[in-house]
DNA sequence: CGCGGCTTTGATGTTCATCAAGTAAAGTGG
DNA sequence: CCACTTTACTTGATGAACATCAAAGCCGCG
């Protein structure tokens, strides 16, 4: 089950990242103080979709999908986030309750900054609130790209873009172990679990991927790429 | 072509909304001087992907479309924005490029506002932060909310919720004319052309809408509304 | 008046989801 | 630690949903 650790202190926290670096010593305190760290383990709930929104959820460690709940039990998957990625940020200040679901992919380390301390944030400090709106712009922006480019490409394109995906922008490694299922991939990628096989088994007829289990190594970079491009 | 016109006073602008609303008379006079208006007659562009930003863009009146170029011709509209939607507000703070072009529906109104006088009120006025954040929420959500929608559709779902959309979202009437082409509307809810003018016909046949050219009423809007719903 | 763009309909073919059936792996409880 | 159950993975066959293409009519515009 999900743990509280003993945390870190807001004003050594190499995690920090964008979001906290404008703040000052006495911010930084009072971040302390409003923040709570939990571990997860692996496949647990972070939140649900339609609960209340406290706090802004940061990622420090592990891996994390953002989702929504499909009808019979088939979710779909909005994005992948990993540390330093704001993604609890989405709609806080909008709603009241998630929009999304929150479930940790591997075993995870997760900060939660209460709503009201952050809003009194950017209202007192404009650098503050401009790395926000930076940063969920990115946010934002990443995830309306890669729905875009996903939804453009037909099956074998889809396969090709989320391998390179996790190559490059998660792992920066031709070789990796996949954190999620066949069936997830086939959320992410709004595909049938029978064809994402299908096509990794063809990848590896192809000799384009080594594909064993969850392992995954990229043979032949070039020729992926360009079926990602080409759709 | 587009037309600078004698403007309106930001202090007096009964369209500045949600935005400016929490500004000073000070800040608005400067709002003032830092932007421009402009008319566009219909179809005219407002902004191509991968031109600089340099403005903030603000529909005060009228009716756009935000799109991706595509291949051979085929674009991707993201969204149709209506007066006060902040739509020229995405990826402002991340990038230096439109990632998307922007287009006129109708004939239509807008206020160019200068990026650094944004900014620089972005980090003097904190009220002003919130409402951009809480608008920028808003935004980028709806686009998320609308693209999954109609990607978890089929054809006759997709049509349904589209027509739905513009008489209550865009029109709030069961009677209205739209805006874009049958090419447009299958660029909207991503199908091809010939598709949405069968099943347009479809329904009219059925007795669900009255279709003659552009002039659209919904007749039965019950049934409509569970098309859009069970998709 | 003729050209190009938008619209419409039908015929054809492709892409892809669905289902079934079977195997392997991973939890679960005694 | 083994039997049991469940969950994940795999492959093939079938058919539905949908795009594509062609041909023809319509309209506006230079």
């Amino acid at each position: 089950m999900e743990q509280l650790i003993n945390p870190t202190d807001c004003k050594t926290c190499h995690k920090k990242s964008l979001l906290f670096e404008s703040l000052n010593d006495k911010e930084l305190e009072l971040a302390n103080k409003n923040k709570k760290e939990i571990i997860y383990k692996k496949k647990e709930v972070v939140c649900k979709e339609g609960e209340e929104i406290k706090e802004l959820i940061y990622l420090k460690k592990g891996l994390i999908k953002l989702y929504k709940k499909g009808i019979n039990n088939k979710d779909q998957i909005l994005t992948i986030a990993k540390p330093l990625d704001l993604i609890g940020l989405l709609s806080i200040f909008l709603d009241t309750t998630y929009k999304y679901s929150i479930s940790t992919l591997e075993d995870s380390t997760i900060c939660l900054i209460k709503i009201n301390f952050i809003k009194e944030l950017v209202k007192n400090n404009g650098f503050f609130a401009l790395n926000l709106l930076k940063n969920m712009s990115k946010t934002y922006d990443d995830i309306i790209k890669t729905t875009f480019d996903i939804n453009t490409k037909q099956l074998r394109g889809r396969i090709a873009y989320i391998i390179l995906y996790f190559s490059q922008y998660i792992y920066k490694s031709n070789y990796f172990i996949l954190p999620i299922t066949r069936r997830e991939l086939s959320e992410l990628i709004d595909m049938s679990t029978g064809n994402v096989i299908r096509i990794l088994s063809e990848f590896k007829k192809d000799k384009i991927l080594r594909v064993n289990e969850k392992k995954i190594e990229i043979l032949n970079i070039e020729l992926l790429k360009k079926i990602s491009e080409l759709g």
